[in-house]
DNA sequence: CAGGATCCGCCGCGATACTG
DNA sequence: CAGTATCGCGGCGGATCCTG
């Protein structure tokens, strides 16, 4: 009984799917991996309760994401992985400096990461920021980056979130005081190299 | 005054953009070239006018669209192509064989086809499908499709937009008995074999 | 307290009629 | 042909209320 565009296009099917409110920022958010409810309505700030519930019922019902203890995409659900890029990538080159009021976190950048990835690095780094873990698994072709820690890994770099998203977006990637790096010096260069600063 | 996600993420930015319901349609509408309010609204069954026009405001104003004579996507505005592209092939994977009183045309498939571009192909020509003609102009990077006919191309097709669709889509390439083509067999295969039949 | 459900008010949207 | 005006409904936002 849903509203649908009704056109014979890959696009309107996708719109009919993933085309309405909050739809995409739940997809992305659990980019970084599964997530609760209470996480997710955190990290959301201005969704309602009664929304994300809807939300959450629609695109399991589209196989988009299963509940288990936490909510996961399914493969289907991570094959948009692509498109929340390409509109990100987008959307980034009209972005001005953050305006007051608006919503920041180590995770958004985190999956920003995930498209800036220049390739050909190897590489398993946990990063730490504001006491929440990330993973970071780089490999040849593509990086793995999700929420969780990472045994024995080759950089762990801990500290504000605010200072860590500095480090990443400098171009000069100067080291901040209240950052703390372990491993070797090369590898740490390996990681901060291994990002694009900007992606327009 | 409108209602934004807030959020200092290039997904959201894009979202505050064009996340409203046929904005990105309105887009892949113009991919193909400059159309008219008139052409819009024919061309998206179930849109009303008051939407198309509000719409069409909010688009130029964001400088997405540019109004002359006909509405043209701007250069921003055409930089949505791979977000569209990469959504379309998303909701292409779902999709089944179109359903009664799904909206179908040539248009559609047109836009379909810039993406399934194999490459490697040069070759201008012309596709007239039920009277309206569509220009192909395939490079080794690319292939630019629009609405507008082709001045001396290598290859035109003309026939209804149905048997032409067939012939594009079927992997065998067997050129209907209601298309007549003109132009070296050669060129003709060319043309067919340049666009993958599928696209996930 | 996590994980929702319920109620209400508003505005984005859909349908139709009308205008320069 | 290219929109504007009006109206009603449903999707969405805000707040509160269950329920294990």
């Amino acid at each position: 009984m849903k509203r649908s565009y009704d056109q014979f296009c890959g696009l309107a099917k996708a719109l009919d799917v993933v085309g309405e409110r909050w739809t995409l920022l739940i997809v992305r958010n659990l980019l970084l991996g599964p997530q609760r409810y209470s996480d997710l309505l955190r990290d959301l700030p201005g969704i309602t309760t009664n929304l994300l519930a809807q939300r959450l019922q629609e695109m399991e019902a589209q196989g988009i994401i299963e509940k288990s203890d936490a909510y996961r995409l399914t493969p289907l659900g991570l094959a948009l992985e692509p498109a929340i890029h390409a509109l990100g990538r987008w959307g980034f080159r009209r972005m001005r400096a953050p305006a007051r009021g608006e919503y920041r976190s180590f995770a958004l950048l985190a999956v920003a990461l995930r498209r800036r990835y220049r390739r050909n690095a190897t590489l398993r780094a946990e990063v730490v920021a504001d006491g929440v873990p990330y993973r970071f698994t780089l490999t040849k072709a593509r990086a793995e980056i999700g929420r969780g820690d990472m045994p024995s890994p080759d950089v762990k770099l801990t500290g504000p979130g605010k200072s860590l998203a500095r480090l990443f977006l400098d171009e000069k990637r100067q080291m901040p005081a209240d950052v703390i790096a372990e491993g070797k010096a090369s590898a740490v260069r390996a990681l901060l190299s291994a990002f694009a600063a900007s992606d327009d």
